[in-house]
DNA sequence: GAAAATTTGTCCGTATGTATT
DNA sequence: AAATACATACGGACAAATTTT
């Protein structure tokens, strides 16, 4: 390999910042692609000629980016990425939404527990607060990656023992066919974005920055009665959203 | 102040870790709610007793997570915010659905130009790749406060002078009622999130390791015929996007 | 308006811990 | 078990931006 191109210092632009313009014009260039990962921090140091620490400050903004995942005692990994597709309509369905675009889909349930609607879940449910309520905890995988993790209340005098149903049928929409219910509509679905928080991280298996998609969304039945509400929280960099009008 | 308590070392968890939790809870408790700020770094580091370099990770995790922001030679404010709301339907209108919520909204428009559609616009408004189509790159503000950065296209043949028109009106929808079309509609719209650029930092003031919500949008004439797709850029701790079914 | 003090930003060097190979 | 590689933490020095004097 020819000298690299040595990066310069006075110039109003930090050197980490430099380094990190530098490693990912790289990446993107193809130049690690035969490892799939970045060459070691004290290889790198070397190479631009600065310290270990400035390297590590370039590599954590692309960390950040998720262009690249540092792994302790492996070394620091090349993300590629490709985005699942959510479309959201009426007929919005987690599972069958990916039939086509994964082999292997999963929805493990973490735990269920009944409880009182706070006044969250009671607005969104239309019913009093303090009503009783199942609450799902569960992580959605396509093809072993976690895509999202989400939390969905039922009003519990309609939906009981929709827990046990989940975890054995992986499917809202089986367990409420179980339940008696043939069909639901998606009423509102409310998006935001945010960064990872550390039951992000290890659910969905991040590194500390990422990004998510959050969806607040709300199910009804054929007469317009609330019968699901859910916050799922999406790693962003795995999923699109798109809206059909 | 009574005493501090200290972090713990050699507990599996990380002394910035720690000390940013402490921080995060101090925020929300409303400790520094006098100044608005954070205390120095150095201080912060005596109260935990820390080197002040550790107090600085736990505060760039807090910036990267949207509750603080730095600034050189100032101090280290605590952000609070409250989203825009975007509802997404076939009528969105990006000024209009602002009216509410903002005394007093701005699109800026940052520059125009004519070129010919490489692949993707040309696919998004059904013309042939190199039909000559104008683009605009604008800015929104709301309340001082810039929320979106974006680039639209628009054919050429059918909206000469557009924008011109734009920067006047600053509204696409009188602009596109000055070129003869009255009505248009939402017909798609694609919503992903990642990280800000350098791009949106300068133009929508935001700080490295900021998260986005972007949208591709195309908008079509009520005979369906696409007038408009763009790209916008929304600095996500300021705006929530809504989906009604 | 200029100078001083304050506060965050960058960079280096070193040491030690922890996870993986 | 040893080597490798990233993670954490400390200490010091100086730069840059802002506020105060």
């Amino acid at each position: 390999m020819a000298g690299i191109k040595q990066v310069q210092r006075q110039t109003g632009v930090a050197l980490w910042r430099q380094i990190a313009d530098r490693i990912r014009e790289a990446i993107s260039r193809g130049a690690y692609d035969e490892t799939g990962m970045v060459p070691p921090e004290t290889v790198l140091a070397l190479q631009f000629g600065v310290n270990r620490h400035t390297v590590r400050s370039a590599l954590a903004a692309l960390a950040q980016e998720g262009i690249v995942r540092a792994v302790q005692g492996r070394g620091t990994l090349i993300e590629r990425k490709e985005r699942l597709n959510f479309p959201i309509s009426r007929r919005t369905r987690f599972t069958d939404g990916l039939r086509d675009q994964a082999r292997e889909t999963h929805a493990i349930l973490l735990g269920h527990a009944e409880e009182a609607a706070d006044a969250e879940v009671a607005r969104w449910l239309r019913i009093e607060q303090g009503t009783p309520v199942i609450r799902l905890e569960t992580v959605r995988d396509a093809d072993k990656r976690p895509v999202a993790r989400g939390t969905s209340w039922f009003p519990a005098a309609r939906f009981a023992g929709i827990g046990e149903i989940y975890r054995k049928t992986e499917s809202i929409t089986k367990a409420f066919a179980v339940l008696g219910l043939s069909d639901y509509v998606r009423a509102t679905t409310e998006i935001t974005a945010t960064h990872a928080d550390a039951g992000d991280i290890a659910d969905l298996e991040l590194t500390p920055g990422a990004v998510l998609l959050i969806t607040k969304a709300m199910n009804t039945d054929l007469e317009g009665v609330p019968v699901q509400y859910s916050i799922s929280r999406f790693a962003a960099d795995r999923v699109q959203f798109t809206i059909e009008n």
